[in-house]
DNA sequence: GCAAAAGTGTTCTTACTACACCCATGG
DNA sequence: CCATGGGTGTAGTAAGAACACTTTTGC
C-alpha cells in the first residue's frame, strides 16, 4: 500500500472537546455547565463543548471553548479522558476529548457566561446531562481528587490571596470529608510553597487571618529536594 | 442552527490508536515495537497501531489492533492520552488515542507477532521511533509506575502462578529501584490478595520458591474493608 | 462582655526502614 | 559439602491521627 491510500482509505470522523470547568465559591465547589442549543436535545444540559477544528489541536480547540465561555485564558487545563464509543452523541458519530479546568470563579466574564447559558452549580444541583456528559463529571470529579493529592493544583481554584480556612475548606470539598484544622496547618505549612503575607482578611472574622500566597519558586525547591506535595 | 447544518459544518478528522505494549520477560520489562510498512517513514519504528473505523469505539480499536499483532484478547488495557497535534503525522493530520497493554509475555503468537515485524525490546534497546512515539513510551511508563502503586496491575505481566521473587523484581524493574526483599514479603502479604499455591518452583533454585496467584476475590475483599492496595 | 473565627502542642499509634542469618536442596 | 536462592524477625524512626483551650476584636 502507498501513502496516499494508506491515508487516503481510512474513515474520518467528527471530534469534539467537552469542558469540566470546576471553579470554588463559597466554600462550595462549583462546575460550569450550559443549556444546549442545538438538536438534538435542545434545552438539555450539557457540558460546555466545541468541534475540533482543521488546524487546531485538540488542547487548542478545548482553551478555544473555554474562552469563549469564560473570557479567560491561561487558565490550569488537563485532558480527562477521550470517550470513544459510537453511539455516545445521538446527533451523529462523535469522538469526544475531554478536559477538566480549574478556574478563579471571580475573574471569568459573568455576563458572556450568561449569553451562553452557561450557570455555576454546586455539585449535588447538577441535573441529568446528556449523552456520556454525567460520566465525565464524575471521571473528572476522581481525577481532581487524585490529581489534588499529589500535585498543587488547589491553588488554582482560590484568589491569588488566600486565608488557610479557605485553603482546608476547598480541600475538605474535594475530598468530601473534614480535615482536623491542626493537622491540616501543619502539613501545608510544613511543605513551606505558600509566602504568608502581612495583610489579613477581615471579611469572615473579626480577629482577622493571615492571607497567603501560592508560591511556585518555592514550589520548585520542594521538588528539587526530592519532596513530593501531598495533602 | 439546525442540527444537520451543525453536524455537517464541522469539520472531519483521521483517528488513530496507537499500542504501548508492555510485557515482561526474563526478568526485565519489554516493549513491542514494529517497523512500519508505509510512506512516510516506511521501515522506521512503530508503536503498533491502526485507524479507528466508523463502527467500532476507540476502545474496539485499540482491542483489535492489539489482537492483530499478538493474537491475544481479552488482556488489561488502558487509556493513556489523546494525543492532537495538527502536525503530530508527517503523513495527514491525524489524531491519536493511546492505549497500553500489560500482556503475559509468554502466551502471545509468537509468529503472528513476527509477521507484523513486531518485536520485543528492553526498554534500554529502544531505538527512536516516529512522530510522537517515544513520548508516548515516556507517558506510558510514567503512568504505568503510578497505576501500578495503588492498583494490582503487576498480575497481568507475570504468569498466573508466580513467586515472590518474579513479582519483587518485576516492581524492581517498574520502579527502577530495589526492594528490601523482607519488607517486601511483608507488604505484599499483608494485603493478603494472593493465594499461596502447595507447588514449588524449581526452575531457579535449588531449594524451590512457593508459587502464589492473585486472587480477584481476596482483593475485591480488600477494598470492601476501606483499604487500599498500595506497594 | 460576648460571639465567632484564628491560632497553637502533645501524646499515641501506626507504618516504614534498615539490617543479617539460617534453610533446603541439587549438583 | 558447598553454592544458590528462599525464607524469616526486630529495633529504631517518622508520619499521621486524635484531641481542647487561648487569643483577638467588632459589635
Amino acid at each position: 500500500m502507498n501513502a496516499a491510500s494508506f491515508y487516503a482509505k481510512a474513515p474520518k470522523h467528527l471530534v469534539a472537546v467537552d469542558c469540566i470547568i470546576f471553579g470554588f465559591d463559597e466554600g462550595r465547589l462549583k462546575l460550569l455547565i450550559m443549556q444546549r442549543k442545538v438538536a438534538p436535545m435542545a434545552g438539555e444540559w450539557s457540558l460546555v463543548g466545541g468541534f475540533v477544528q482543521e488546524d487546531e489541536s485538540t488542547d487548542e480547540a478545548a482553551a478555544r471553548v473555554l474562552e469563549l465561555t469564560t473570557g479567560l485564558d491561561d487558565i490550569y487545563m488537563n485532558q480527562l479522558h477521550c470517550y470513544g464509543n459510537v453511539n455516545r452523541d445521538t446527533g451523529a458519530r462523535v469522538i469526544s476529548v475531554a478536559y477538566y479546568a480549574l478556574i478563579r470563579i471571580k475573574n471569568h466574564d459573568k455576563p458572556l457566561a450568561r449569553e451562553h447559558g452557561a450557570h455555576w452549580l454546586e455539585l449535588h444541583e447538577i441535573p441529568e446531562l446528556i449523552f456520556d456528559h454525567g460520566k465525565m463529571i464524575e471521571d473528572a470529579l476522581a481525577a481532581l481528587r487524585n490529581n489534588a493529592q499529589f500535585h498543587p493544583i488547589g491553588f488554582e481554584l482560590l484568589p491569588e490571596k488566600f486565608t488557610l480556612s479557605q485553603l482546608r475548606s476547598l480541600y475538605e470539598e474535594i475530598y468530601r470529608k473534614t480535615l482536623d484544622k491542626r493537622n491540616f496547618r501543619k502539613k501545608i505549612l510544613s511543605l513551606d510553597v505558600m509566602e504568608k503575607l502581612e495583610e489579613k482578611d477581615k471579611t469572615s472574622s473579626k480577629k482577622g487571618a493571615h492571607l497567603y500566597r501560592f508560591d511556585p519558586e518555592k514550589y520548585e525547591a520542594l521538588k528539587r529536594k526530592g519532596l513530593v506535595f501531598e495533602i
